[in-house]
DNA sequence: AAATTTATCAACCGCGACCGA
DNA sequence: ATCGGTCGCGGTTGATAAATT
C-alpha cells in the first residue's frame, strides 16, 4: 500500500505524538469509528501510518483508558493470567479494563519478571549447590578412572562460555533470547562473579 | 556537579491471520 | 483459489528520567 502522504512524496512521521495529532486523530475516529486505520491515517492529514495511529488510540487515547500506577489487585491477576497463558499478553488486557496489552506487557517486564527471577533464583540456587557438588563428585570419579579430556577451548580460561559449557548448559539456552541477555548483563542473581569468573 | 548506569515506557517492526474483491 | 490490504499480536528498540558512582 502506498499511502498518500507518499505519494506526495511527504514522509510519514514517526516518534512521539504531538498534541495537534492526538487531537486530529480522536477527531476522525470520533468521525469515522475505530477501524480502517489506514483510511483514517490518510484522510486525517496526519502524517503517520494507520498502524501507528491504531496504536496510539489503543493505547493512549482510547476512552475508559487507565494509567499510572497497577494495583496490587491488578497484579495479582497479571501474575495469575500469565502463569496460566504465558506472554498473551492481549488476552491477559481483557481482564484488566481499561489496561492496554502494551502497558501489561511492560509491566511485567519491568516489575514483576525480577520479581519471578528473585523467587527462581532461591530455588536455583538451592538447586546449583546440588548439582555442583555432584557435578564435581562425577568428575573427579571420571578423571581417577582415566576418561578425563582436555577441553577444547581457544577462549582462554574464566570466559563465560568455557564456564558455562563446562557445567553443561547448552549455550544456546543463555544467549537466544534477549531477555536472558539481560538478565545476565544485569547479573540479577548476584554471583555471577563468583561462578562464571573462577580464575 | 558531572558522568555513567539503570529503569521505564511509548512507539516501532515483523509476521501471521483474516477478509473482501 | 488467490492476491492485496488491513488488523492484531508479541517482541524489540530508543528516548529520557531517575538513581548511582
Amino acid at each position: 500500500m502506498v499511502y498518500k502522504a507518499v505519494m506526495q512524496g511527504e514522509k510519514l512521521r514517526k516518534g512521539p505524538w504531538h498534541e495537534e495529532e492526538d487531537k486530529q486523530l480522536i477527531t476522525f475516529v470520533t468521525l469515522l469509528g475505530n477501524r480502517k486505520w489506514d483510511y483514517i491515517a490518510r484522510v486525517s492529514g496526519i502524517k503517520r501510518c494507520g498502524k501507528s495511529c491504531r496504536l496510539r488510540w489503543l493505547n493512549y487515547l482510547r476512552p475508559n483508558i487507565k494509567h499510572g500506577d497497577i494495583s496490587t489487585e491488578e497484579e495479582q491477576i497479571i501474575l495469575q493470567l500469565h502463569e496460566q497463558w504465558g506472554n498473551k499478553w492481549a488476552r491477559i488486557a481483557r481482564s484488566l479494563p481499561g489496561r492496554t496489552d502494551n502497558e501489561i506487557k511492560n509491566y511485567w517486564r519491568t516489575h514483576l519478571r525480577r520479581k519471578m527471577q528473585a523467587t527462581e533464583q532461591e530455588k536455583f540456587q538451592c538447586g546449583i549447590q546440588d548439582f555442583l557438588f555432584q557435578k564435581v563428585e562425577f568428575d573427579v570419579q571420571t578423571y581417577e578412572a582415566g576418561e578425563h579430556k582436555p577441553v577444547d577451548d581457544t577462549s582462554g580460561p574464566g570466559t563465560s562460555k568455557t564456564s558455562l559449557d563446562a557445567l553443561g548448559f547448552p549455550s544456546s539456552a543463555v544467549t537466544n533470547s534477549p531477555y536472558e541477555v539481560r538478565f545476565f548483563d544485569n547479573d540479577v542473581w548476584g554471583w555471577s562473579d563468583s561462578i562464571w569468573d573462577m580464575n
